[in-house]
DNA sequence: GTCTATAAAATGATAGAC
DNA sequence: GTCTATCATTTTATAGAC
């Protein structure tokens, strides 16, 4: 709850943007259910009817928020990889080096990726697919490269990309919690090792596929 | 939101039984923020000053579910390992066992953290502890195995710790969010993969050493 | 586009009877 | 140990003026 700042009257599209950031910002402190309308009106300076005249209730409010980050990120990566020949690797990398720069974007889905597994939530449908979309792209790189010859061909692709979507959520989980923590670090010695050539006795093949 | 079922006099630790597990369903479901004390109540089959009878406040209710869960694990775990001389692996192996067998539980906490890594939220310094307290244990028992000669001694423990807690965190999340994953499979296959015997030009032993 | 006023409901917590 | 009554707030959302 910051003071407001100012009660000028601003262009629709300009308005819309502070509101999304600072919603943003709410969201990724405490949550949907912890963070009220009120609460972000006060972050952008304006009344809390002010609020809702660009975004009808919470539920739009909280989603225009994921699809805008999400839309945001996307474009960045395309950007950094447009025409070049990057492998899976490396496009974790810096997906990686990225979201260390946001720690309040990393924040905002850590919690309301969470709190969504509520199938009453408001994003509950939106994280159920964006998990599936994600961990599909992810697979689709990987059976890339192992046809490459730069991957690994033992390694299940569905697999792999749960496990590496999975351990930079919990990653980030720990680095959110407990700064000191060297995510990057962590996680690109870590992955390394979880796509390097095949192990005499790896049990990684026989697992049983991830479908959605 | 249930019925009261009934409006009897029970005893005090019966009673207090009962509004534990009513409460870990409810903050596993819509966690703390999202909770109201009356939804609680109304589990439990008593009015809503009825259970703050038994628990002060909000605060006081969620800080005792999540001590009492994490003892009665312990105890399971401490029951099934006592006398042996399990491996690392073999401890992460069953603790994923277990998880897998109460997906309730594991919301209760994959949710309640991510929702307390806001400062105020009042299981903030409970998660801060437990993670460092879950690491620092992992991590021990990594050196021992390395110093058997059971693990990859390149391997640095700490880290190793860090990155094993990280990939269980993330399992459950995907987990929970799309029950087709099968959490065990791959956390286990992975495992293997993550402790095999150092490989070429791996870069995980690029921290500090434990031997040479 | 923004505000004030306000409704209608929910919530955390307390007082006091039985 | 449990309940009813009640309070003080907070919260989402709407109506209508400027």
């Amino acid at each position: 709850m910051t003071e407001r700042i100012e009660g000028l009257r601003l262009p629709r599209t300009q308005r819309r943007q502070q509101i999304l950031a600072a919603a943003a910002q709410a969201f990724a402190e405490t949550g949907f259910h912890g963070t009220s309308l009120a609460d972000v009106a006060t972050r952008v300076g304006v009344s809390q009817p002010g609020l809702l005249h660009h975004y009808p209730n919470k539920q739009a409010l909280i989603l225009a928020v994921l699809e805008e980050r999400d839309d945001e990120d996307a474009r960045h990566l395309d950007d950094t990889f447009r025409e070049t020949d990057a492998s899976v690797v490396d496009w974790l990398t810096a997906l990686c080096a990225l979201n260390a720069q946001q720690p309040e974007i990393v924040r905002l889905y850590t919690v309301t990726a969470a709190e969504s597994l509520d199938p009453a939530h408001p994003a509950h449908e939106f994280f159920q697919a964006r998990y599936q979309r994600i961990r599909r792209a992810l697979a689709h790189r990987i059976e890339v490269d192992q046809e490459r010859g730069r991957l690994d061909p033992a390694l299940v692709a569905d697999d792999l990309a749960a496990v590496v979507v999975a351990l930079m959520d919990g990653l980030q989980l720990q680095w959110l919690m407990q700064p000191p923590v060297d995510m990057p670090a962590l996680f690109e010695s870590f992955l390394q090792r979880l796509t390097a050539p095949g192990v005499t006795g790896s049990v990684t093949g026989s697992g049983p596929r991830v479908d959605g």
